[in-house]
DNA sequence: ACTATTATCCTCGATCACCGAGCATAAAAG
DNA sequence: CTTTTATGCTCGGTGATCGAGGATAATAGT
């Protein structure tokens, strides 16, 4: 036996993709959409399952019929690590091929503390690598804060020394992929949540300041150094002010708890999540926060209108508190968007909808993000490249 | 003999690409790039050759070594042809698939009397149909307007009537392609012009407003209709003012020829193009007209710096008269976009660079956009399937 | 002029993914 | 128990690519 030549991988990139869009497809129903015969899908599933990729189980019976399989992840198949930082606190998460992260250890960390952070969310991976060993594939990470060339450059959020996640693994064995929270949750969006089905998706969402990303066919437009979707540091604002980011007049400074303390002329808050959350909470017993909402509403409104003129998207997918600032002040938000369309755009405008992934939406982006090296053809390779030494020394 | 199913072109499509990219290249030269060994790089060109889609032609010597052969358009091969309507005139010209236009027609329309000028395109486009027939595979045309749906929307600037253009063409026999003229001349810059080598270009370009696209991968981000890419009506201005295109505080205004006229206390010029031509030109002994352009080149080098935060791309390419504004008033430009960018950003800022395809970007574009239909592997069936044809009936 | 060197081209058998017809199989429906 | 329906499996055929071996056409050197 030698060792196998590099493989083209046609069609079963079709099939992971679809176990991948449709977690627990037929053999059937995948073969169907992508076109096969039913000799191409036996040929190919055979080759998945004999490379530890694909699991297939007797489907539930829908009619008559000779009852088909569900395609599912292998047991002994691959692994991306996920993790999510946040403002203050990290979760740890394991995803099967099927892209649904399954969560493993959440975490609080005083934020401000990255070194204790990193070192717990490194004890974290490590354990996951002794258990799973050459299982796991590829480490997915989110991280709130800008990100460029895979490293962290700006994490004023987070208060973290920029430089402390490239410690986050011992060695370079398993590839490291870290992305923006906002991007990853954008991409989580598009391809299985509130943007399914549409080819261009804009993701806007409201934390700290505002994040977002543009969907193009699936693939995040992320740019040249993985650092696009800045949407909040767009000029939309007042020139005359300056943001922490180093620009002028940027759209982060209207949107968010910050704007709403602010125009209340109350102090910069400490938490401006809990703050915009706390405010907008008791705008239909307080006029003068229920002001402070429209005004921040406008601000967000009119600036995703531009955002539409520019990207004409096909669903504008909005996350974090944006879809909280919408209902809070939905007739000022509703007519500033209108207001800030084209023309020709208006008798039909684009729907702004609410994330479908809640709060899971970064962490499931991750992995997805995890598995499109994994499940590339350079990955595949890799992957039976691994298989097979294993399958040699274990004889 | 039977008809031939439909094929998959694997391989041939990389071919036809290079040729794409580097028109004239050898044989040899496509292979090492595509990592085709010698012999399928033969089986493809003779395929091709068969096809009537490549021509080889020996290649002037260069070193030791037996000669090979320069892939070029097959002189029976598809042909695109390409219309430009601008301002105040239009031009027809015609491309072989290495992408190079040469122009057939150039004549000025009044602009606003629409049907006449579209009489006359539809005239020539017969009379290119009746030279070439078959070989004619595709109408490309770029448009000074907004288009949606392959559909002209908004020509305000050419004053014409949006449905004008749907008469173009006699019949359906040939797919016609809309595309606004600054998403064509992204296209063209992107791929083959002050673009190439970058994966994310976003490009710029002011006439009377500004438009653009932003280009990924090489393929044009034109969104949900094809509408993509207004930059000109992202809200950069002063929200008090109301565009003509019925959004509010428009960059579209703060940037041409009629903001230059607004400054100077001037009535809004006819010709915007001209106006600012002329405006530009006596920076250097009018100091009020220096001041005009310090302020629009502010306006427009803050919008890019803004872009820039956005998209991350890997380059910045200015058209129209954008490179004139910044020369214009080159030290308040580079300190408004040096002073909109992120901090992280300003230590190695994205240069800007001038569009390197000069006036014949937009027509460049219209062609790249027809060969991409026609050269795609549903195109290439066509294609084999009319030749089929019309060897049957030749015998 | 002749030979060596170099780069390329062509031929041909092997491989591999996919197709599709024909048959086998497993369930529900009658 | 038979029919109907949907699916899975087998197997020969097709077409694209690969790669080794030999042929070819130029320059460089003697």
């Amino acid at each position: 036996m030698t060792r196998p030549r590099d493989a083209r991988w046609p069609g079963a990139l079709g099939v992971l993709g679809e176990v991948r869009r449709t977690p627990g497809v037929t053999r059937a129903e995948a073969a169907r959409r992508l076109g096969l015969g039913s000799g191409s899908a036996t040929e190919i599933t055979a080759r998945l399952r004999a490379l530890d990729l694909l699991d297939e189980v007797p489907a539930p019976v829908i009619g008559r019929g000779r009852p088909t399989t569900s395609l599912r992840p292998h047991p002994r198949g691959p692994l991306v690590a996920v993790v999510e930082v946040r403002y203050e606190s990290w979760r740890c998460a394991v995803s099967e091929i099927d892209g649904r992260p399954s969560t493993v250890v959440t975490r609080r960390h005083g934020h401000g503390d990255g070194h204790q952070a990193v070192r717990e969310i490194a004890d974290a991976l490590r354990d996951l690598r002794r258990r799973h060993g050459r299982r796991l594939r590829a480490v997915s990470v989110s991280v709130a804060g800008a990100v460029r060339h895979g490293r962290l450059v700006q994490a004023t959020t987070l208060g973290w020394d920029p430089a402390d996640l490239s410690g986050i693994l011992p060695d370079e064995s398993v590839p490291l992929l870290i992305g923006n929270d906002a991007t990853l949750a954008g991409l989580a969006e598009a391809r299985g949540g509130a943007g399914v089905g549409a080819d261009t998706v804009l993701h806007l969402t409201v934390e700290v300041g505002l994040g977002g990303v543009l969907i193009v066919g699936g693939l995040p437009a992320t740019g040249a150094s993985g650092a696009g979707g800045e949407y909040g540091h767009l000029p939309f604002g007042d020139r005359a002010t300056r943001c922490l980011c180093g620009a002028r007049g940027c759209w982060d400074n209207d949107v968010d708890g910050r704007a709403l303390a602010r125009h209340l002329g109350a102090p910069p808050p400490e938490d401006p999540r809990a703050y915009a959350q706390e405010v907008l909470a008791r705008v239909d017993r307080d006029p003068r926060a229920a002001a402070a909402a429209r005004r921040v509403a406008e601000a967000l409104a009119s600036g995703i209108a531009g955002l539409v003129n520019a990207h004409d998207p096909d669903a504008v997918t909005l996350g974090g508190m944006a879809p909280l600032i919408r209902t809070a002040a939905e007739p000022a938000f509703d007519a500033a968007y209108l207001d800030g369309l084209m023309d020709f755009r208006r008798a039909d405008p684009i729907p702004l909808r609410a994330v479908s992934l809640g709060e899971d939406g970064a962490l499931i982006g991750a992995a997805a993000a995890g598995l499109d090296l994994v499940l590339s053809e350079a990955g595949l390779n890799d992957w039976a490249a691994d298989l097979f030494v294993t399958d040699r020394s274990a004889r």
